[in-house]
DNA sequence: CTGAAAGCGCTAACAG
DNA sequence: CTGTTAGCGCTTTCAG
C-alpha cells in the first residue's frame, strides 16, 4: 500500500542506504547532487513517506513527547498545551496527550505506556508535591519539564507563576481597599499550587500585621467550584466577625466562594470581595466579573517546551529549579471597598 | 538502560521467541505454565517494558490514534477528546493530538506527519465540507471517524448533533414566545456546522410561514465572538424593521451578537432574544445566561471512538453516514417574549 | 512445548 | 560518492 525506502531506491536505481542519505537533509551532502535530485523526484512520485516507527527504532529518537495534564476540560490547560505544541510541533515533534484526573496511580500507569512508546521527553502539568512519576523520570535521567506545578524535591525544571509575589500583591490590594479581615480558600495541600499559596498567604498576613485569628484558612478538597463552595461555607459559618474578603487559590474555587454567599444573605462585592487565580476564559463575563491573576498560560507552555527541546537536543541541560513567570492582577467587579 | 526482551530471555534461560510468547497474553497458552511463570517473574524483576516502536514495526499496529481538532482552547473540543480517550485509552491506544486552526494546509501537513507515525486510525473534528484530508483517508482506506462536522461527500462515518431538528426546535420555541422576525447569524459556509444550520434555518422559516424578508441571514467569517458581533451589526443595520430574535450558529457567535446590541441601544432579552449552539462551559453564568442546545460533547467522543475501535479491530466496518445525536434545548435568560 | 531464523523499514559504520 | 553490512527490538512462521 505505502511505498518504502527500498521501493524508492529500486525505482531510482540506487542502494537503499544511498536513498536514505539523499532523503535526509543532514546527510544529503554526502550524495551526488544528481542522485539526490533523482531520488527526491522518485520519492515524490511514489508519495514515499518514511516510517517513523522504523526510524525511531533505529535511531532511538521517536520525535514524540508525552504531555500529561490533569484534565483537558479544565480551561487552564489547553492554552498551555498549545504553547507546547507551537514550539515542539515546529521542531518536528508530536505530542501524546493524556489526562490523569489527579490520580497518582493513573498518572504512573499512563506515564509507563508513554515511556514504552519511547517519548523523547515529557511535559508534566500533573505533578504532586511528592510525585513518584517525577522521581522515576529523574532516576532514568529522561528530559522532562514541569509546568504550573512544582515538586518539593527539585528534581526537574519547572515553569510556574510567581505565586508568593501574587499572594502578597493580592493582600496589599485588598488592604488598600480597606480590608483587614481576609480569608483564604486554599487548594489541596498535596499540590504545590495549593500548598505554596497557603504558605504565602500566612506569610503575607503576618508581614502586613493583620490579625491571624481574623484571617482564617479553609482547605478545599479539590480545585473545583463545589469544593470552593464548601470551604467558603466553613469560613463563613465560624463564630466571630466574618471576613470582608476571600482570596481563593484558583478561579473555580473563587466561583464556588461567590456561589456560597447567597445562603448567608451576602453579596459579592458588596459584603465580600473575592480574588481568584489564573484568569481562565470568560472570567470577564460572569457575574460579578472576577478579579484574578492572569497566568501567562500560553507563554508557560512555550517556555517549558523550549527548555525541553534544548535538553533533548543536548543544547543545554537545565537546572532543576523553578522559573517564575509574572502574573498581572486583573481587577474586575468582584473586589471593592471593605464594608463599613 | 532499559532491558529488552533478549535480556529477559537470557536471564530466564529461554529463547527470545519463547519469552515473547510467554509475555503476550494471546500466545501465552502456547508456552508451558512453568516457563510462563519464570519469564513473567524475570520480566518484573528486570522491570522489562516492551518497546512499542519495535512491536509496531513488526506488527504494523502502533496502538496510536491521530486526533485532529481545530483548536483545543475552544471549549467545545476538550470534552470530545476526553470521550475519545476514555474509550480508546481503555483499549490500549494513545492519542496524538494536533490543532489545525481551521487551516486546510496545516491540516493536511499534520495529517501526513501522523500518518508517518503509523496511527491505526483517526478521529477528525476538523473536516471542511470538501476536505482533501478526508479524501486522502478514504482513498487509503484508513479507519477514521468524523466528529461534530461532516463532509459533503459521505466518505467517512460521522457523529454530530441533529442540527436540522435543533434549528426547527429553536424557531418553534421563538415563535411560541411571539417572535415573527427571526434572524440567523450563520457560521462559515465551508463547514457543515455553518452550512447545514443555515439551510435548516431557511427551511424552517419557510415551513413555519414566516416572511423571509424579515428573517435575514448574515454569514460570520469565523466561529468566534468578534465575527458574531460583526455579522449581528450587519443584520441590525439593515433598513426596515429589526428582528426580535437571533439564532446564532454557535455560542461564541451568540455572545458576539449579545455584545453588539449595546451599540444599537438594545438589550438582550428585552429587545432581542438570542439562542446559541453547543452549550460550552459557563454559558449558565454569563450575563444574560445563554439559551442554547446542549451538544452531548463527551458522548460524541465516546461514540466516535467506539466506531473507530470496532473498525480498527475489524469487528464492524461502519457505514459512511452521519449519526445524529439529540441535543436538548437549555432555556435560560437570553430568550424571552417578543417585544410588543 | 521450545528453538531457530527471518524480517518489519530504517540508518550508520565502514569499505570500496 | 555509492554499496555493503549489520542491527535497532520485536513477533511469527516453521522445524524440531
Amino acid at each position: 500500500m505505502v511505498s518504502t525506502l527500498a521501493d524508492v531506491a529500486r525505482a531510482a536505481g540506487v542502494h537503499p542506504g544511498t536513498a536514505s542519505k539523499a532523503l535526509n537533509p543532514d546527510s544529503r551532502h554526502l550524495v551526488a547532487a544528481l542522485t539526490v535530485q533523482r531520488v527526491l523526484e522518485i520519492a515524490a512520485e511514489l508519495d514515499y513517506q518514511p516510517n517513523s516507527l522504523a526510524r525511531g527504532l533505529r535511531t532511538s529518537r521517536s520525535f514524540t513527547i508525552g504531555l500529561l495534564v490533569p484534565d483537558l476540560t479544565n480551561p487552564l490547560f489547553p492554552p498551555i498545551v498549545r504553547g507546547v505544541e507551537e514550539v515542539l510541533g515546529a521542531a518536528g515533534y508530536s505530542a501524546l496527550i493524556v489526562n490523569t484526573d489527579n490520580d497518582a496511580k493513573k498518572e504512573m500507569q499512563l506515564f509507563m505506556t508513554l515511556l514504552n512508546r519511547r517519548c523523547d521527553g515529557f511535559i508534566l502539568a500533573t505533578a504532586f508535591r511528592h510525585d513518584p512519576v517525577v522521581e522515576a523520570i529523574a532516576k532514568r535521567n529522561i528530559p522532562a519539564v514541569l509546568v504550573n506545578r512544582s515538586t518539593e524535591s527539585h528534581l526537574l525544571p519547572a515553569v510556574a507563576g510567581d505565586e508568593v509575589t501574587e499572594v502578597r500583591v493580592a493582600i496589599e490590594f485588598l488592604i488598600s481597599l480597606g480590608h483587614r479581615r481576609i480569608a483564604h480558600v486554599a487548594g489541596p495541600q498535596d499540590l504545590s499550587t495549593g500548598y505554596i499559596r497557603r504558605r504565602a498567604f500566612l506569610a503575607a498576613i503576618k508581614e502586613k500585621g493583620l490579625d491571624p485569628k481574623e484571617c482564617p484558612v479553609a482547605i478545599a478538597s479539590g480545585f473545583n467550584e463545589e469544593a470552593g463552595k464548601d470551604a467558603s461555607k466553613q469560613i463563613l459559618s465560624r463564630l466571630g466577625k466574618r471576613p470582608t474578603a476571600i482570596l481563593a487559590a484558583n478561579d473555580q474555587l473563587a466561583i464556588g466562594v461567590i456561589d456560597s454567599l447567597t445562603s448567608f444573605g451576602m453579596k459579592c462585592p458588596r459584603d465580600i470581595s473575592v480574588i481568584g487565580f489564573n484568569d481562565i476564559p470568560r472570567m470577564d463575563r460572569i457575574n460579578p466579573s472576577l478579579t484574578t491573576f492572569a497566568l501567562p498560560k500560553h507563554e508557560m507552555g512555550v517556555k517549558a517546551a523550549q527548555i525541553l527541546k534544548a535538553w533533548i537536543d543536548g543544547t543545554s541541560i537545565p537546572e532543576p529549579s523553578t522559573i517564575h513567570l509574572e502574573c498581572p492582577l486583573v481587577i474586575r467587579e468582584s473586589t471593592g471597598p471593605a464594608p463599613a
